[in-house]
DNA sequence: AGTGTTTAAGTCATCTAATCACTTCAGTGG
DNA sequence: CCACTGAAGTGATTAGATGACTTAAACACT
């Protein structure tokens, strides 16, 4: 009987074994590969084939000359495609069919909890939002409210939706008037401050479904009224 | 300034460029690991690195001594984390209180597009479910239920949760009823038939809240009455 | 002809060894 | 004190070789 996992496997299991006894948090260095190679018996090139699928989701970060780094996304669950090549822009509009879908629960789910943290970054990207310079990503309201829920999972799925979103809308350039994008979010926050959670669901639904209208819009705009189809 | 992002980096790019342009389907393989060094013009090893990303996001597949494979996840958005190890039972409930957030909302659009096909696999489902020997995976039901919704975006985010639950649920053995389970997935169904968007999406919830007032009764009961904490 | 075994080619898996490139930091000299 | 330099450590990539596994064609036996 085929027992046998591949070593890589195998090793990749123990790697993430190791940082979790250790305790390494993110930002810390792992071992070399040369001295995780003879810790685990096994030779470099298969220690670097083990790195390079923690690298692919996120664990970790190899960066030349310096060392390899624990990252972030080792704690997530859940994660965007990274290799994922956006296609039409068809997939933005069910990229935010997805969102008015899952983010009116979350939001009321989000007025029940109100964690203190995440309601105040909510506050300030709200702030930050009408800056020329805004040093906010985009999206960065719609994650905290997500953060905001209490639930991990929850967050994870709406940084997973934005960073394909972010990547998707290169074609889709919503051009959602500012300064009501910060309105209907104040209207959302007001809410769950509130502990309303019906008013924050229902505040946050019409706010998706405002937006999908204008870069259903801004689609129509750009195609040529005589063409159907572009490229 | 560093225009050079890695080799690596750039090569397993070019190899899903590939595989898009060739229009390699899932279960097709992929040339020789030989084959791609010499006409990207780099050595194996650095070809076996770049696979091994595509690999941890199941994009790919190098199965020994045969060749690699395209696999389906290399069309997904959004994924599980392979290297996820599950900690603690509270990581489970947080898992159904996302389940909780955001399939009623799932449940909604299913009633309003009804995937033919899905809804079929949903009946299916609910068919094989009270057999002894079910051949059909936990969840399924539910993951099909994603599926009639129309949207991808869902119906993957779906398939994610249930795959670190699967993982999860090792600690927390859920003694659900197999018999209300079922009646449940059946009014659900029923709900979704009718396109009653509004009774399905309340029967979701329910259902699911129901599930994890099961679990957290069962965690009771492990837990020894006269002790707060275990371990 | 049909069936089972053997063989050979192709492929991934892993190793060994070496060179190159980048980062960091301590030490040097101004 | 500061800028420069250089050495050490680390990852990046290459090169070649060996082993193990899969597959299917060639073969031998029935």
């Amino acid at each position: 009987m085929p027992a046998s996992i591949g070593l890589v496997e195998r090793l990749t299991r123990e790697i993430v074994e190791t940082i979790r006894t250790e305790n390494l948090q993110p930002g810390q260095s792992l071992p070399s590969a040369k001295v995780l190679a003879s810790r685990f018996e096994v030779t470099v090139p298969t220690v670097r084939e083990a790195l390079r699928r923690l690298e692919a989701t996120g664990s970790v970060e190899l960066k030349h000359g310096s060392g390899t780094y624990v990252r972030e996304a080792i704690n997530r669950r859940i994660l965007d495609n990274p290799h994922y090549v956006p296609v039409d822009l068809a997939a933005a509009i069910e990229l935010l069919d997805a969102r008015i879908a899952i983010e009116p629960g979350i939001a009321e789910l989000a007025a029940n909890v109100q964690d203190a943290d995440a309601v105040n970054s909510m506050e300030s990207a709200l702030d930050n939002a009408l800056q020329v310079k805004t040093a906010v990503p985009a999206g960065h309201f719609h994650v905290e409210l997500a953060r905001a829920s209490g639930n991990r999972a929850l967050h994870e799925m709406l940084v997973s939706l934005l960073a394909i979103h972010s990547r998707t809308q290169q074609a889709a350039r919503t051009s959602y008037d500012r300064l009501r994008d910060h309105d209907e979010h104040a209207d959302i926050l007001d809410a769950i401050r509130r502990g309303d959670g019906f008013e924050a669901s229902h505040r946050t639904r019409k706010h998706l479904e405002a937006i999908k209208t204008a870069v259903l819009a801004d689609w129509a705009d750009d195609t040529d009224p005589t063409e159907g189809s572009r490229r």
